[in-house]
DNA sequence: TTTTTAGGGTACGTGCCGTACCCTATCGGC
DNA sequence: GCCGATAGGGTACGGCACGTACCCTAAAAA
């Protein structure tokens, strides 16, 4: 009988607990059954993920390889209403429950986050922000708003929704009145602001280390690199 | 010996069970413990709660007590900086963190969450609102701000940064970025729509209340350099 | 071929959940 | 003050899942 080995057989857990996932949610993944279904046993599963945890977030990387694509419809509020309603689409499906356990389950242990990160949140960071460049581009926002934090509020606050209320599908109008209420808002309010000769918003703190028109690119470096230790002393 | 009854029992489990919280968060949180710590057993917990869930969020309850009582500046900045930086602290004690827990293990059980809520999260709406509404009628913000999506923006981004980037205290240049790259915005961009843009009044306040420097240890902080250590292999 | 590496099979020890019994202190009614 | 019903105390058990330890063998490397 032929035997499986190195990354095929690595593959083929990993293909099992994605399955797993899938269907029995993070609560319900056992590495028995893991093991069970790839037709092997909890050894070779031990022998290359440290943990329940290790191996949930490595399968989730796996499943979450769908990128989404990003919508152009030439219009920034469509645009991003109809992200957000992909996002919402995503975050209501089993991937996003199986996402929002992830995180539950890696945010006591640091090193398992920066991993489920790299697999999910910074590239969500740059779809937002290639939205709103093109607006920029277009005359519909101000450079001053490419800003990570700007231009993930929409998302933010979605997620939001989905940590107070569980993982009840948001409602179209709660969407709606994200975009309405805050996203565009808060967009267009930059520009007034700006565009009303009062740049001392910018001055100070952020003209040595935080410079706000930086290219976008640079942005998302900043943030993506931006996790810091805590360094406790006192 | 004495043998206690009804009510005084379901206390003494209670405090019990919120001890065992903050020493070991929920995921450490087992039933004998808490019956061990409460001088009984698991039949008088299993009598009063169904399970796990259950007694973790009640136990909650008696720690989320501790009101935050607001702060009144006279300025918005200000209060909504100062309310922000108590949330942080909140967020990051281990209170904090057991809340965050909780959330994540009741989101699976929608009575549960139901029960979460009302113990912790309408209640800062209305907090977020009432700091704002100060601010309208200073004349600081529009009426027409005063939306609880966008009152709570502020703290909605805070919780994320803790979804997102684990148990780390955010550093105070976030709440700060927060309140000054978007919160501020939104609020006076709304000011700017509604009031067919003139911020002109916004503008000397602005330099009034606005700290240059923030503390030197957070700058350093945001420089210190940690470039990702990989988590295990693959 | 011989040696080394890595998978397969299986059994354990441990911890915790939730339940079941049986005993006994306390309470409320008489 | 006695007496049944109620509820707490003590304990044991079944079950499950995690993580570990052996021992055996196929497959790759030397």
């Amino acid at each position: 009988m032929k035997r499986r080995r190195g990354v095929v057989l690595a593959d083929a857990i990993l293909q099992a607990a994605a399955d797993e996932l899938v269907e029995s949610g993070y609560a319900g993944l056992t590495m028995e059954a893991v093991a069970r279904r790839a037709g092997t046993n909890k050894n070779a599963v031990y022998r290359r993920w440290p943990g329940k945890a290790a191996l949930g977030i490595a399968a989730y990387g796996r499943l979450a390889d769908a990128a989404t694509d990003v919508p152009d419809t030439g219009s920034l509020r469509e645009d991003v209403l109809e992200l957000l309603r992909r996002v919402n689409r995503q975050f209501s499906s089993p991937l996003g429950a199986v996402q929002r356990d992830l995180l539950a389950a890696a945010a006591a242990e640091a090193d398992l986050l920066a991993g489920l990160r790299a697999a999910s949140a910074d590239a969500g960071s740059r779809l937002w922000l290639g939205v709103l460049e093109r607006a920029v581009t277009r005359g519909e926002a101000p450079a001053s708003a490419l800003h990570p934090r700007v231009a993930t509020v929409a998302v933010v606050l979605l997620r939001n929704e989905y940590v107070v209320r569980g993982a009840q599908t948001a409602p179209d109008d709660v969407l709606v009145e994200i975009v309405d209420e805050v996203y565009l808002p808060l967009v267009r309010g930059r520009a007034a602001l700006h565009a009303s000769a009062d740049p001392a918003d910018d001055r100070g703190r952020d003209e040595e280390d935080r410079p706000d028109h930086e290219q976008p690119e640079q942005a998302l470096d900043r943030q993506a690199d931006d996790r810091q230790h805590q360094p406790h002393h006192q």
